[in-house]
DNA sequence: CTGAAAGCGCTTACAG
DNA sequence: CTGAAAGCGCTTACAG
């Protein structure tokens, strides 16, 4: 199909090691002898052959990127942070999604063996040991949501505990004391540090009494979740749902019953995703940059495959933002900044170590 | 790192030919010494070095996926559809996102030699001989939404143009003569064809009206496009918006100004993202799987490399279905299948060539 | 400044 | 049934 080095090498008239010279940049080169190897190479139209770089200089140039099986915008967002980061250093991404069980994912990391130069992963596993035992030693890794400490391995994550405990907080703030969280699936980490933060807050407050209902980030779970809420002889002021799906979701629900929100029960979600300020009522969140945990996760590989960084683990948390609209039913807070769709944000501490 | 064949041979006392058939399961092998073969290759961890294997067998077991700026939900659903399909073949699906111009696809093509067999590619350029310039030959490619014609490469699309075509009209069937489109990016092929269905229905009706409205899919440029509509003095009685995130927008907008839906003024959207039946009157809209659209042109190009299929190109398009929900205002249509949250779907027919 | 040669880790005819 | 050897397309010390 394409040329090789050789057929280039003979049109100019020259060795194949002066041509890997030309094409690479390296290595002292007469002008005139590059400049008809280059000519040789644009009329051939020669490109390196990928597979044989890779195997002599132990180098892909591509990052595998393994997930779980995800839907929707975080989906996208995260893929889209570090395509764009690995462009910028001339990296490919590899990706693997939709898995759900480990034997799945190691027969996968085996595959990628002299594919990739390091993995960035995100285990529906919350187990790092259970990892451990599936990742190939002397490839360096990047897990992203898992837990940050007990692991060989560099982490990333939202701070997810830091931001569902600021809404929360929020939510008591208001006058709320019975507050509901619709939580997402059972063995996610996201799900769990943000049910934790919402523990932690109503834990705070005397007197507060929270309600746990099950869902799994569809929308399809929080209009469930809503149904049964309208339906409940206690019904909580206040519903906090781990996500905005499910909030959305939860908004329908609450419409179709005929419940005012913010009026009869205030709602709030997490991730802010585009839509969330075009729903009715606007959708008061906790914004996260997806498309910036991914840019920084490969940044955090990269740099360990290019030598920068130590060989000690690092873990850092991603600070979160308060984005107060309409369906939590506040009045500004104070000190807030304006932004425009009357809403206003308040950016929360990082919580790095 | 990881063991190589050599060291499995060792450790077995056999060749690395004999590792290689074992491994590979062909050519004819002694059992006793399969057995031997194979606890080495366990015990050592053994996988196959792909650039390795690449090399020699011509093969990467990877398709490279070159798309445009995409953002939400298309995005992750395309890739969902591909990935799957690809994972039951033992492929791997190498991602290139948010080309905008023919350069930068250009650079990319380049470096994915040797590291694919082929490759899907969504073009932002509607050209499909600027498209030829730039994609190596050789190499079997799948076009999605791109020209049907006029191409050497085989293409996959939505039925764009019917399904619009379908909305528009059943819109005119409820009495709308004056009927809004929110247009999607000029350069993007999807927005023509729904354009181009639009114009249709509307050019069949004698003295329907329409108004032509800039858009870019995202919701923002709906919203914005809403506001416009209902400071307009001649108001539109019925909104189609090219794609759902638009319409969404433009609902958002029409709430704000207090303008009700479907009672003032009839919507519906396009895509049908799983948002659409939790918005504000629930959505009428077009469905598309694009998870299929992802699979069938993973599967197409599959088709191809194993030679299954001949060289002639194909074009195939895949049927869209009109979703009626509450926020055009209609009446369940008949022969329509009854779904759950009150929706009605109308299985619109092929349009395949 | 340039070239001949070794070698990256595999697979595959070809002998035996 | 098994092994020795060639070769896939590159890069990189090593000579010259």
């Amino acid at each position: 199909m394409s040329a090789t080095i050789r057929e280039v090498a003979r049109a100019a008239g020259v060795s194949v090691a002066t041509v890997s010279r030309v094409v690479n940049g390296k290595g002292p080169v007469r002008e005139a002898t590059r400049r008809r190897v280059k000519s040789a190479a644009e009329r051939l139209r020669y490109a390196p052959h990928g597979a044989a770089r890779s195997l002599i200089t132990n180098r892909t140039s591509t990052v595998g990127v393994l997930l779980p099986d995800i839907y929707g915008e975080f989906f996208s967002e995260l893929i889209r942070g570090m395509d764009l980061a690995a462009r910028a250093q001339e990296y490919h991404i590899l990706v693997s999604g939709s898995h759900d069980d480990a034997e799945e994912i190691e027969a996968v990391l085996r595959a990628l063996r002299g594919r990739v130069d390091g993995l960035i992963v995100m285990s529906p596993m919350a187990s790092a040991s259970a990892l451990r035992e599936i990742v190939p030693e002397g490839i360096p890794v990047v897990l992203l949501n898992g837990p940050a400490r007990g692991t060989p391995y560099t982490t990333m994550r939202f701070d997810n505990r830091g931001g569902a405990f600021a809404m929360t907080r929020h939510l008591l703030s208001l006058g709320h004391d019975r507050i509901a969280i619709l939580e997402g699936p059972p063995g996610n980490q996201d799900a769990r540090d943000r049910l934790k933060g919402w523990q932690d807050a109503m834990a705070e407050k005397a007197g507060a009494r929270g309600v746990r209902l099950p869902g799994d980030f569809t929308e399809s779970s929080g209009f469930a979740a809503g149904q049964r809420l309208y339906a409940s002889s206690r019904r909580p002021t206040a519903v906090f749902a781990a996500n905005d799906a499910m909030a959305i979701g939860c908004l329908a629900a609450f419409r179709e019953a005929g419940l005012g929100v913010p009026a009869d029960v205030a709602v709030a979600g997490f991730d802010d995703i585009p839509i969330a300020r075009f729903v009715t009522p606007p959708l008061s969140t906790v914004r996260v940059s997806i498309a910036d945990l991914g840019a920084r996760a490969f940044g955090r590989l990269f740099d360990r495959l290019s030598g920068q960084d130590g060989d000690a683990p690092r873990h850092q948390t991603l600070p979160t933002r308060l984005v107060i609209r309409e369906s939590c039913g506040a009045r500004p807070p104070p000190g807030a900044r304006r932004r425009n769709f009357r809403e206003k944000t308040i950016r929360l501490k990082e919580e790095s170590r």
